[in-house]
DNA sequence: ACCAGGATCATACCTATGTATAGGCAAAAT
DNA sequence: ATTTTGCCTATACATAGGTATGATCCTGGT
């Protein structure tokens, strides 16, 4: 008999924290606070290092030192926008101003501590960081399934779904694409199958909710 | 011959800039580079000056210092949430430090700007934050139509249409609400009528777009 | 050459939806 | 007391939507 968890139990997805600070000792100390409280790390002594590693493919965040070799805390945010890596960031520093704040957080930082922190704002900062992606992945989830569905689509079925949902009737959607009113019922009812709408009203959300960009 | 300007002109809403400072002189300047881009203000060395004044019918924003007599600029913004004012804020600080910055940037200041800063931070940062009142009062000012068709339903039309824009047929909402399917045919022709939906995809995107807070 | 899939259309039939007409009932407003 | 309003129902008819069957045409790939 194969243990419970190993048959039916949807396994915590184990959100990973990812650590890049250059210093030794402030690296291992946030790493084992962490650590203590269930959470997974990777550290990583430099920006390169967690770019090289990337498992992203899990929940997590990243606890980012403003000062790090070679590169801004800063301009990694904006580096980090233009990979399409969303992971919420946990900003820290230990010379911080407020322009630097403001501009972490502008750019979307979850937090930001200055050292010496307290260990519980750094892991309320983290826990809230983790939240905030394991909701994003959710959303981004189901979306995707929704996207590949709509993918499936032919492409005159995707004119037809787009018309429809806009609201037009069979007969004004054949006029505007130059078909017959049974050719737009075929592509309708096709477009409903392949989308897994078992309503019209469903079609209209889902067509709502497609438009959204990747995040 | 009127001037076509009082004739056809949406006239532009006029932004009026709240300005909360005791500091008599530095309120002055902040006064008189404002005005000079064209802006309308309001001065207060007070929050209770601005409460008692409040002319919150037009666009605008408010110019905030930390320190203020009485109460730090930083608990007025949860006081202004509480009275569901949602004038966005660019916060002013002489002696800030990084935690009350997060803690203002998190609760939704547009920027937090320290003195003495630069006239064209200021003008940059009162130019988003007005922007953004205008977008949230244009997305209010839809959604608030709407809700007042919507308030003219009356309770058994409303129940109709929840159940109809979450994709049931007639016959099934008739089942649930235990009327005949003609009946059912009459709630829901009113309220596509009084929610001047000509689809039934206008009506299910309505419903989706009514459920939101109130900001 | 052959086949699969997409696109097109037709006939036929059934179901779903919309509206007009007409009536009954009860609560609230005048 | 009367009117209005919301709510409920029915019959009847018209329009819209959905599906099945069968067929033609084209294109890209085996």
């Amino acid at each position: 008999m194969v243990h419970p968890s190993n048959v039916k139990a949807p396994i915590p997805p184990a959100p990973v924290v990812h650590i890049i600070e250059d210093d030794a000792s402030l690296r291992l100390a946030i790493d084992s606070l962490l650590r203590s409280v269930g959470l997974n790390t990777r550290c990583h002594d430099s920006v390169q290092s967690f770019l090289d590693d990337k498992p992203l493919d899990t929940a997590g965040c990243l606890v980012l030192d403003v000062r790090l070799p070679g590169i801004s805390g800063l301009d990694f945010q904006a580096t980090l926008a233009q990979r399409g890596i969303h992971l919420p960031v946990v900003m820290m520093t230990g010379y911080g101003d407020i322009p630097m704040t403001v501009q972490a957080m502008k750019a979307g930082a979850v937090d930001f501590l200055t050292k010496p922190f307290r260990d519980q704002d750094m892991l309320d900062a983290v826990s809230t960081a983790v939240a905030k992606d394991r909701q994003r992945r959710k959303d981004l989830q189901e979306t995707e399934a929704l996207r590949n569905r709509y993918a499936s689509l032919s492409p005159r079925e995707q004119q037809v779904m787009a018309l429809v949902t806009a609201g037009k009737m069979n007969k004004q959607v054949a006029a505007e694409l130059n078909l017959s009113e049974i050719t737009v019922k075929i592509h309708r009812g096709a477009a409903m199958r392949k989308m897994q709408a078992r309503s019209l009203a469903a079609l209209v959300k889902m067509a709502e909710s497609l438009p959204q960009a990747t995040h």
